[in-house]
DNA sequence: TATAAATACCTAAGCAATTTAGGTATATTT
DNA sequence: AAATATACCTAAATTGCTTAGGTATTTATA
């Protein structure tokens, strides 16, 4: 998240969206998807995410699959159905959001 | 702000934009014009706010001016040369931000 | 083939921007 | 007369992150 303020609050957001159209993902995966969607504008620390997802699971909005790959063990995470629901209104609300800051950004077209 | 988690990091980029429009302003007029232009959605608390406006004096991007009207003493604040340079950096910053939200919430149309 | 980089997970202290919950005082509306 | 609006303020607590570590395996590179 580097440097910038702004995306302060949008994590977990940005995690639900990305297993709302993934289906399953796990950790590091989601820090590859998230930079390359943004074309390395934005990187999720590790120290941010872990945390989250592990706050996310606690709320009861995803669960986790344990899978070895290569020998080692990924976590991937999914959408619970109260995940789906709360998904849908945390985008809801950073549509709301961005729709806000536009026009503050642009007030003239009010 | 209001249960949002969204608008945390947003409020000292959303204060100088104001001031860059709007001239002088104080910081209750402030909390009006925000509560106007989002239609009610985004109201700033004034225990946000009034430590926002102290740290950007301090910083040297705004100054003040007390005029004493109907007999009480409103804050005018305004942004130093310094101030306007930073005001179109955080801009800047905040429309990259729009953007990588946009791609974030509609990767479809990378 | 040794070493670095990438993959894959994790935690905990510290920091900064808020919220929450107060406070003072005057002017205006009900 | 009382409530609401105007207008400023502070400080403790909360929250979401950064920073700075840690472990371990696999793959690429010099």
């Amino acid at each position: 998240m580097q440097k910038n303020n702004l995306y302060k609050g949008s994590l977990s957001t940005i995690v639900l969206k990305l297993l709302t159209d993934n289906g399953k993902m796990y950790g590091y995966q989601i820090t590859r998807e998230v930079e390359k969607i943004t074309a390395g504008q934005l990187v999720i620390t590790e120290g941010a995410l872990y945390p989250t997802l592990h706050k996310l699971e606690a709320k009861g909005l995803l669960n986790v699959e344990i899978k070895k790959v290569n020998n080692r063990p990924r976590k991937y995470y999914f959408l619970t159905e109260n995940g789906k629901k709360e998904s849908l209104n945390l985008l809801n609300e950073m549509r709301a959001f961005i729709r806000n800051l536009d026009v503050l950004l642009n007030p003239e077209f009010l």
